[in-house]
DNA sequence: GGGGTGATTGTTCAG
DNA sequence: CTGAACAATCACCCC
């Protein structure tokens, strides 16, 4: 190419890449001389040319001149870049190394002749530049790599219960990080923490059968109490796609895994770890409410998935479809939307006219911008209309009786006769448009026929709480030392506070006592666990953390690395998992299929 | 033929 | 406080 065919090209500037990417030498050493060698015979050549010219030509040189600087800036920045990258990379290899002889070790401690895979392990040593292709796979991570991988794609992208995640975390990364090193010290008379959490587990023990599968070419590592059987966990852990979660607690879980490994701490063990969204949830939640009187819970279920619409429900950390919208009665008079509905209703087919060609979408959104507009005058009587339309529905509300149903105490707080429509500017909407007073300043309501709520148990409570700061929050157990906590007392509260109208002191005096009991006091088990239990064994645990906190940040590197060669696969993987079939079939296999286990 | 989708704004509801 | 559902509309698309 022309070295600089700006020059000859006029004023548009034609920049060169900005990094000599082919490795081949930069044109000459000092580049403004060049360019002054091929711009003085230029402007000799065409010194006919105008004073202008040759000031737009010092401006283009300066320019070029600023440019390159730019440019060796840039470079330098990516050598050094470059330079860091390099040792990181060589600094990891050290790193592996490392980890390889440990585990080399292990082994021959283990078997002590099995000269076969200590050779290949001495070569891949000794090759350090090929073992980033040709060992990871199956070096020091026969299996662990391959059903860590597993679950943690399937746990990305599905649905899951965090029993898995949780049983993952206390098994195999127990197992995978903490070699027992050949140092002459007894083995501690405590089994592994992830034996005991397979006590968690609620199926029976099976019994104890020898692991020697093919696909696993270096044995696992020994255990000093009978193995439970490996094998269990394997299959569990192959039901991962179907058990899986996709949910982005996995992802901080991931990232503290000592944190994991505290957790599910088994001195005492909880029946289950009480913060897991675990299958327990759904069904009890499924479970009350045929208590609560419904007939349709069935029904309701299947409404709610009508209407998800897909949405991106599933990002939320628990699945709020756990606890669907209440049904909605289709008898019930219908709500009058918003007063932009109303507008769109008045002016669509005015806008339609003038916009023939438009379809639906694209016309709501011109008068959605139309809407915006407007001036607080134009919109005023919409208002107005909307007003009317919101008392209309309001004494067609009066007249309906919605069907009887166990939980009414939200279904229609419309009873109330609190509208909330509150026109644009205060003070314009007469009786309507002052500021609605806020909910919690609001004297309880109990003007639908509602029993007041019993005295009785308000009796037993301690200092009194206001209504509005009584509620679901009561419900959660007092921070503490977990021991002192007393069901009957905590669960005293909720009740008392309960002023929902309906069968709402009857209903939801029966939840509390079951949310404390998974919510509450197993949590404080689980910290009791760590705080209360055993010193010994405790510090064992800490100090058994800790080392496993520097190994296990660099199996996470490791694993950085692995994500990253199978970033093309989670993709795949992602498509699949969210296919038309959606989620919430996958749930109800997941519920099923649970139910078999 | 039935039902979902899209595009909007404002209100309601559940957590 | 937050985020999802819901309200109306209907051409269009998919099953």
């Amino acid at each position: 190419p022309p070295p600089f065919p700006s020059l000859a090209c006029g004023p548009s500037p034609h920049r060169p890449p900005l990094v000599n990417i082919s490795g081949t030498p930069p044109p000459p050493d000092n580049p403004q001389s060049s360019i002054m060698d091929m711009e003085k015979p230029r402007l000799e050549s065409s010194r006919g040319l105008s004073a202008q010219d040759e000031i737009k030509y010092r401006r283009k040189y300066k320019e070029l001149k600023k440019r390159i600087r730019e440019i060796e800036e840039e470079n330098d920045s990516l050598t050094v870049k470059l330079h860091r990258a390099r040792k990181n990379i060589q600094r990891l290899r050290i790193e592996r190394n490392f980890l390889f002889e440990r585990l080399e070790q292990t082994t021959m401690g283990e078997n002590g002749g099995n000269t076969d895979s200590s050779e290949m392990s001495s070569d891949d040593v000794s090759h350090d530049s090929d073992m980033v292709d040709t060992t990871d796979s199956h070096t020091y991570t026969p299996f662990i790599y391959p059903l860590f991988l597993l679950f943690f794609l399937s746990s990305c992208f599905c649905y899951s219960h965090f029993f898995f995640f949780f049983f993952f975390f206390s098994f195999c990364i127990p197992t995978f990080i903490s070699t027992p090193t050949p140092t002459p010290t007894p083995p501690t008379p405590t089994p592994p923490r992830s034996l005991l959490f397979l006590l968690l587990l609620p199926l029976p023990h099976p019994t104890p059968t020898p692991t020697p599968t093919p696909t696993t070419p270096i044995p696992t590592i020994p255990t000093p109490t009978p193995t439970p059987t490996p094998i269990l966990s394997h299959i569990l852990l192959l039901l991962c796609p179907v058990y899986s979660s996709y949910s982005p607690l996995f992802l901080l879980f991931f990232l503290t895994p000592p944190l994991i490994s505290r957790l599910v701490s088994p001195y005492p063990l909880p029946p289950l770890p009480s913060f897991l969204p675990d299958q327990s949830d759904p069904p009890l939640d499924e479970h009350d409410r045929p208590l609560a009187g419904s007939s349709s819970s069935s029904s309701h279920r299947h409404h709610h998935h009508h209407h998800s619409k897909g949405s991106g429900r599933g990002g939320m950390l628990f699945d709020k479809s756990a606890a669907p919208r209440r049904k909605k009665d289709p008898n019930a008079p219908k709500r009058p939307g918003n007063v932009f509905f109303l507008y769109c209703r008045l002016e669509r087919e005015k806008i339609k006219d003038e916009h023939p060609g438009e379809n639906l979408g694209d016309l709501t959104k011109l008068l959605g911008q139309k809407w915006k507009s407007l001036s607080k005058d134009e919109k005023q009587k919409y208002y107005d209309a909307y007003k009317k339309e919101q008392e209309d529905w309001q004494n067609a509300m009066k007249t309906y009786t919605p069907p009887a149903s166990g939980d009414k105490s939200r279904q229609h707080p419309q009873h109330n006769h609190q509208l909330q429509f509150a026109p644009p500017h205060p003070g314009m909407g007469g009786p309507m448009g002052g500021a609605p007073q806020p909910p919690h300043l609001q004297p309880p309501s109990f003007s639908s026929g509602f029993a007041p709520p019993q005295p009785s148990s308000v009796s037993a409570a301690p200092p009194p709480l206001r209504p509005s700061q009584a509620g679901p929050s009561s419900s959660v157990p007092p921070i503490g030392p977990p021991a002192l906590y007393h069901p009957g007392v905590g669960f005293a509260q909720p009740a008392q506070h309960h002023q929902l109208p309906g069968g709402g002191i009857a209903t939801t005096e029966s939840t509390p006592v079951a949310t404390p009991s998974r919510g509450g006091a197993p949590r404080g088990g689980s910290e009791m666990g760590s705080n209360v239990g055993d010193d010994m064994m405790d510090e064992e645990l800490e100090d058994d953390d800790d080392e496993l906190e520097g190994e296990m940040e660099e199996g996470e590197e490791e694993m950085d690395e692995l994500e990253e060669a199978n970033g093309a696969e989670e993709e795949e993987d992602d498509y699949e998992g969210r296919g038309s079939n959606g989620r919430n079939g996958r749930r109800e296999e997941h519920r099923e299929d649970m139910e078999d286990v």
